[in-house]
DNA sequence: ATGCAGTGCTGCAAAAATGCACTACTGTAG
DNA sequence: CTACAGTAGTGCATTTTTGCAGCACTGCAT
């Protein structure tokens, strides 16, 4: 396995460009929290950061995809845990350890913290992350694909692996960032077993009320 | 009910606006197929469709959603429907006939087809298509909060919103566009049969074949 | 036909994003 | 120590995208 999940950095050349890296990232967070994304310039975070702007776009895609290197970072450690299940586990009971695992250091991390506010303080921000999320789809669908020995085209790990990032949006959307990481998991357990069972009628519906 | 479905154009206003639309869509879609994405400006697009570049963002927020515009549209149709569904039906079962009833229009639609193909042809446009589905995925989602009488902020409309969206995305990119509309939908009615059913194990999977 | 309100279209300036070529430094081999 | 390959960082030109303000036309009322 060519997949060096440790993030140690062997050589100077490695640690200045994680440095640069995390320095862009926790500039573009501070200075969208000090005055919202909107009155923020990637010349401003460069200049937090050190940088010119054309070394920004070398790092990030957009300038909102600095905010949104956790989930990229969260993509590779998601594929490597997910083929490390053992193999016996349904695809979609993997997924759900995989997260399950993935969750507690997510939680523990401040600047993780900080940015989830920061998506529900700024809306807009979270039409963006559709991206990142697309990216994660797209790398959990492969290593599901690879666990089936189905191909990467075949209908059944995109499908799985779609229902698996929806479930992490919506269970991370409906989490309160101030509560505890257990409130998180619950909810995440409470989504796979409602997708499980094939999505059924709403669990707490109540018939005798009509909803409008 | 004040939503118009008919695309009746009342007045010269509405009709001007919706042919400057309709120039910029089919401009865009012409000119990428004949020279690629990379090859074609937004000024490129405005020269065809006889407006100026700024009108061309007044219409769609960046150059390849004008190439999305189907989506877009085919976002408030399936809205529409969801919404005429009877009430009896349970979410999934009304999002698997909504998409149902709404495939063969996109089907016999020419404009959509050479959509189709653009998307197999640049892979690198399907990563910017995530935009347009989230924007569906949340209307729909909307829709269901609506009909199960639950809060627009919970779980479950998302959840089953997402699977739809997936469902309809995965299906759309295997199948074959030269093929007919009874393969697609055969591809949707299996798709949405694996989530009914909770996403078990690969269906034709034949554990006998390992599939490298 | 005339005047008014609403708004579609446009030009302009600034910011965001990308391709290309160049510099300077890192890591390695001699 | 020196030479070399690889590549992070940079500057520049171009394209994409957005905010703002003005012009022109439509729809409506008089």
């Amino acid at each position: 396995m060519a997949a060096q999940t440790a993030e140690a950095a062997q050589g100077l050349r490695e640690r200045k460009k994680l440095e640069t890296r995390s320095a862009l990232r926790a500039a573009a967070v501070r200075l969208y929290l000090e005055r919202g994304p909107a009155d923020v310039t990637v010349h401003d975070i460069c200049e937090a950061a050190g940088v010119s702007p054309r070394t920004f776009f070398n790092y990030f895609e957009t300038k909102d995809d600095a905010v949104f290197d956790w989930d990229n970072r969260l993509t590779g450690q998601l594929v490597d845990l997910l083929t490390a299940r053992p193999a016996h586990e349904a695809p979609l009971e993997a997924l759900h350890h995989t997260l399950r695992t993935a969750i507690p250091a997510l939680v523990a991390d401040a600047g993780w913290r900080e940015r989830r506010k920061l998506l529900g303080a700024h809306p807009e921000l979270v039409r963006k992350l559709v991206h990142s999320n697309s990216h994660m789809s797209e790398a959990l669908s492969d290593a599901v694909a690879a666990r089936t020995g189905l191909s990467a085209d075949a209908l059944y790990p995109r499908l799985v692996a779609g229902a698996a990032i929806t479930v992490l949006r919506s269970a991370i959307r409906a989490w309160d960032p101030e509560s505890s990481t257990e409130e998180l998991l619950a909810m995440l357990d409470s989504c796979f077993a409602s997708v499980a069972a094939g999505l059924p009628e709403p669990p707490g519906d109540d018939p005798a009320r009509p909803g409008g």
